[in-house]
DNA sequence: CATGAATGAGTATTCATTCAT
DNA sequence: AATGAATGAATACTCATTCAT
């Protein structure tokens, strides 16, 4: 039994080794460009090996991709408690943006649109993990806001996509389309801005406690 | 003269013959799984024809990008008129909305995106064409708007924006992860929605709640 | 153990075979004309494993003119013996002239010297290679003449180029710029013409009259 | 009768230029690195043009090669004249190296011994005119010193070669192997040292002890 | 069970030569 | 007579995947 546990141990340290190799290949010059042969040198196994635990590059790629979306909606999300509605979606905006530059995930999104024409599928579940899952999360905090009393009633369901896409065009967007993209220094009123914005859309009759 | 005048035409028939079968294959399964050599013969040349017109498959990509971008800003912008801001906000989100979906446009920004790491120069010059071309194009729309009393002052070089980030977020981002995207058929109460909600922001007898 | 062992062995033996028909097809019709695939096929692997092998083309005719005089310097010398200078002299000819002429060593010198202006180090080497170790080993002979007194005390070091030099334009020079040489019938007459004119300079009695 | 002088005169003009323009392409990478379309560029005409007038790449290369060897034996020789044997044999000794190394003929040298699989007959013609023709008019010289009673009588076939022998391993041999070789500071006591080497065999003195 | 050598189909690119104008 | 665009065969090199040990 023991041995059988320090197989498995193994082969799941290997098959990490090599979900981590793949990522930094594919990162480096997109899917086509790496080389399942560098990839398991970089792992430190043979391409056998690698071939034993991820049958295909695609399947190898997808993998990737799926860990790095897996870990997203497991995050806890930050608690409506005291604060501000203001204060409370600048958080959650906080809370995705964190989500969309850390690990280089601009960067393997950026691969998954480049594959959709190969990958269509994984394409669909990459968008569905984030406007299904990722914005159901930011719903029940919209609701939530709701029920206080902070936001006006309305359709969270648009209203949540409504602040995701403003967002995205100052943040997510030109990040989609710049190599070593960095977090600009003003960042924060940015956010703010979107926010405000967001705000003057669905904000109680509070119209007048708007924006910064 | 009369042979140069035969040849320059001949030549550039061939160069529009290439330039499209270049952007099909492309379309096809990316630049990378795109094969010179089929290119050539799609557009009934030889190989080494296609690399007189083009002298290697990233400047035939990059042509073909900037073929398509390039008639982009040239388009006719809708009027102002005597229409409403609402019609005409609509009537701006059409026009860009056409120009997004129109020839597979959504397909080669699919490839410039996937292409960052290898082409991240071209990346750079398709987001500012996109952004302060076109974008620049619609403020005019929207600053006569403000002229004409229909929108709040404010800063429209921002809220351009806002009102492309929303208009992106229901439409062009799900066509960037969907292979063969079709605009679905309540696009005009989508429009609508997201026009409603920029004028909510930015609508006249708001104007003393605009932000900063 | 017995598995790495293995694969050395048929690693090397298939190096060999690769090394072999590399050297056959560059000396058909010299370097330029050589194909990689046609290398490969002729030793019965595929082009893949030949570049395992070889890096590139150049690397492998580097390997091929290295092989080739590789061995060169290793060939036991002729002893000086009890035998008369003539006698020696005539010796290390016959052993220069069956190097240079075994195994088509002289088309591989031409394409040496036909890739210097694309490959001037491996020239300078094998230059160096025929100048200092070849001549290098002769001189021992020289001035172990000398030491017996048969040979008048002088600089070995220039009077082996002057045989060597001798030997050369009427031996090696034609084969140069003849496709397939073959040695002459009375070649040993003119192995005898070389040493004796060497001898009129260098030999014994003469020894008050040597240049410089 | 004008018209076609002018015909003819342009297109020995463009002949002329293709002949420079094929030689400097020839040697900086060899012939097969030398590109037709380049050489008719450089020349100033067109391809047809160029095909016109040379029919291949090989008879291109054939004429460059001609055109420089052609002129080799037209060159007047160094007269005997009052000077002593040891500077007239200097004398020649400088003739034929200022021959070998101005217009870079080492490096078509090269290139004529690297294509000799491809065009051995050249290789051998080339061959001839060096040996044949240049020591025929160099054997003139030795001849007249015999008669002057500067040289024992003998051989001159054979001694025009030892010397020229000499010469070569000291000087053409090394440049054979050395891309952009430079004549070295000290060859005049280079020159120096094979003449009297060839001296200490030919020399008036010395006149019994000649081989054969 | 792991290895890494081997594969063969595929890629972008080049070039001597021809031909319609 | 001159052009230069067009050709198509050829070339070095790569890579995902398999298989004998």
């Amino acid at each position: 039994m023991g041995l059988e546990d320090y197989r498995r141990s193994v082969s799941e340290t290997k098959r990490a080794a090599i979900l981590k190799a793949a990522r930094q290949n594919f990162l480096i010059g997109g899917y086509s460009k790496a080389a399942m042969a560098e990839i398991a040198r970089d792992a430190d196994v043979s391409t056998a090996t690698l071939y034993k635990h991820f049958s295909s590059k695609e399947t190898l790629f997808r993998a990737v991709i799926e860990e790095a979306y897996g870990g997203i909606d497991e995050r806890p999300i930050a608690d409506v408690g005291g604060a501000s509605a203001h204060e409370v979606l600048c958080g959650i905006c906080r809370i995705y943006l964190r989500q969309q530059f850390e690990d280089q995930m601009n960067g393997l999104l950026r691969m998954v649109i480049g594959e959709v024409p190969t990958s269509p599928q994984l394409a669909q579940e990459v968008f569905a993990r984030g406007v299904t899952v990722r914005y159901g999360q930011f719903r029940k905090v919209l609701d939530a806001l709701v029920a206080r009393g902070d936001l006006a009633p309305h359709d969270t369901e648009t209203s949540v996509r409504q602040l995701g896409g403003i967002v995205k065009e100052f943040i997510v967007w030109p990040a989609l389309f710049t190599k070593d993209y960095r977090i600009p220094d003003d960042i924060e009123e940015t956010i703010d801005g979107c926010v405000s914005a967001y705000l003057t859309i669905h904000g109680r009759p509070a119209a007048a406690r708007i924006a910064k």
